[in-house]
DNA sequence: AATAATTCTAACCATTTAGTTAGTACATTA
DNA sequence: TAATGTACTAACTAAATGGTTAGAATTATT
């Protein structure tokens, strides 16, 4: 139907400040990029490290980031599993934003 | 009922990257803040500046906006309305993190 | 023989966030 | 007289996001 063509307008899809955004912003997303640092972590590290965050949205933050190339994934064929992560080059670029974030929040905001 | 006592662990409310995500995550948060920037910005300006918001987000914005303090509003009793808004001083110290977001989006992902 | 530890996956439900549609009030313009 | 512009509000719907529960596979431990 015609009328339901979607307007996107190339605001929407360039914009370098929303394509931040939609992969950042998620409740967990920037949380568990700093824990990782500049550290290698275990899934089960992770686990402990972001306090409250469920084992579905562990693994499926970890996975997106994965596939978006913020993190590396090593998996040990053994049982029982070992996998290790850590922050891709393109990963360790997302600190900076974190810092402004952490800085805009202590001093105004907690 | 005891059961739904919801823990929130401290991590979670005194966060400061989680509470500057909690004002700043939305679809269009920042993209508002970013127009106004240094400028005076009636309703209507920002409406036709942010292309593609709908008139309920962006007064829904702009009240969140402005009960946080990021933004003020100067209401002129005429008619037809005139309403103008402005970074406050808190409101202006957001915009480092929209170049933060910006720099990463325009570098690695547009 | 049962339990714990490890890294997930799948199905389902709840909550949050965003979008759509319609309408208000008055004044100016066509 | 009818349409246009201004800054909203309200009711409803849709989409996105997050949470809960259960379980699978294998080994080591009790």
């Amino acid at each position: 139907m015609e009328k339901n063509l979607k307007i996107h307008p190339a605001f929407d899809e360039r914009c370098p400040v929303r394509a931040s955004l939609a992969l950042l912003s998620g409740k967990w997303t920037l949380m568990i990029l700093f824990q990782i640092n500049e550290n290698v972590m275990r899934y089960g590290e992770l686990k402990r490290a972001v306090t409250g965050i469920s084992e579905k949205m562990l693994i499926q933050e970890l996975n997106m980031l994965v596939e978006n190339k913020l993190v590396s994934k090593e998996v040990y064929p053994q049982i029982p599993p070992k996998v290790e992560y850590r922050l891709t080059k393109l990963g360790l670029k997302t600190l900076p934003i974190v810092d402004q974030l952490a800085e805009f929040g202590l001093e105004n905001l907690v």
